[in-house]
DNA sequence: AAAACCCTGTAACCTATGTTACAATAAATA
DNA sequence: TATTTATTGTAACATAGGTTACAGGGTTTT
């Protein structure tokens, strides 16, 4: 069983013990399917019957805007795909889904999986901690996004939450991207950060290092 | 047991019969809680060892946004709070939880609530139900904000997601209380509302009834 | 009916942010 | 090292949206 190998390594699968995995494979109904580059995985509309794992390659979720372009808006390489779509109301994926790759997935149907949780417990807590996680992250997005209007104050939050000790500023991302999480324009972005430096709030000591001189200043340019 | 009584009437424990959960509560560690109004229930950062259930009164949880003023996020009056920070990675609670009115509270320990998803199937899947749901609604709640980023689209979007045939639009909430969904101020919305009507894209046939005169032309705002 | 209140429309004004474009680095590749 | 490519800084300009303020129309309260 080279799927074990597989299998082994998804968070879902973590704590339980080989042997028992296979075991728990052995007698499962599964399905493995493989599909190429740009094949799609999954229409937006698509009933859900099925959990879906992805255990190699990688696949990409895109939705449409209403001006008909389409944004990524997740990308899966090792992992369960829409967990939270499976059980709830609305059982329908909400995205498209396309391989990036050659990828490789499995399917477990709905009742397998409800009799898996039953059998193995710690495939349960694994599980519940997946869409769990899932949901702390949305939510912490959402919270960021909707008490940080500005520019000026996504910034300082995104600044505090990254201070080490001694106000050092290491940015895990480069300018581009966190404008992009932002959902702001870059130069603008650069615009308020140049604000900062000019007010002498920041210094920059590299190029995506810098010392936060005052945090009380920096407190009072919240808008 | 007069708790079986609030007990039943929560979804998480819908399709269980009577005389079940009965048992189930007879053998079950759990605690009751009662708070006064403006008490506080939970701070921000409190571990959560258990699950937290309202079932009479109403509690709301807020955030703290940075310059100190806090928004309300949520407001629960009977079902389960914060079903994701239980088994989630952190699982402190994210906002602070306050007591509306004079309120009842079920505490139950997480090792208990696993020993029910073993026991109790159904229940397993309310509870995957709940948090399914809540990941959903914030899924939906980011893309629309993140697809729709001008008001003109976030408008647009609502008026197509709530045309009955016919084109009639039927708004469920005040101006006001769209402007505070959208995140944007009350006057900016009525502006571009009013610029669709000026521009014979929605007629008004009551104060907050509209009729779509053209899709096209409406599609064709879109930004 | 009067008063108080809340929701909405509307207008004038201002500012933050997007847009575009180009120069200056920095990083990657030949 | 030279050349290409991606990332940033910066500036000039346009505009969507926030702010404030006030008036008209509903509702509820007195």
């Amino acid at each position: 069983m080279e799927i074990l190998e597989k299998i082994k390594k998804l968070s879902v699968f973590k704590g339980i013990e080989e042997e028992k995995l296979k075991e728990i494979f052995k007698n499962l109904n599964y399905k493995i399917r493989k599909v190429e580059k740009d094949e799609v995985v999954a229409f937006r509309g698509d009933i859900l019957e099925s959990l879906i794992i992805v255990t190699s390659g990688e696949v990409y979720t895109e939705m449409q805007k209403l001006n008909g372009d389409s944004i990524v808006v997740d990308r899966i390489t090792m992992g369960v795909l829409a967990g939270a779509f499976i059980f709830g109301k609305d059982n329908r994926f909400p995205v498209d889904v396309i391989a990036e790759k050659t990828t490789e997935l499995i399917y477990i149907p709905k009742e397998e999986i409800l009799r898996l949780f039953q059998q193995e417990t710690i495939f349960l807590q694994n599980y519940l901690g997946v869409i769990s996680n899932k949901t702390q992250f949305l939510s912490k997005k959402i919270w960021f996004s909707f008490t940080n209007k500005s520019i000026n104050n996504k910034l300082i939050a995104y600044l505090l939450n990254n201070t080490d000790r001694d106000n050092i500023v290491t940015l895990k991302n480069s300018i581009k991207e966190i404008a992009q999480m932002f959902g702001v324009a870059r130069p603008s972005l650069s615009r308020v950060l140049k604000g900062f430096i000019d007010d002498k709030i920041l210094m920059r000591i590299e190029t995506n290092k810098f010392e936060i001189i005052s945090k009380e200043k920096l407190l009072e340019k919240v808008d």
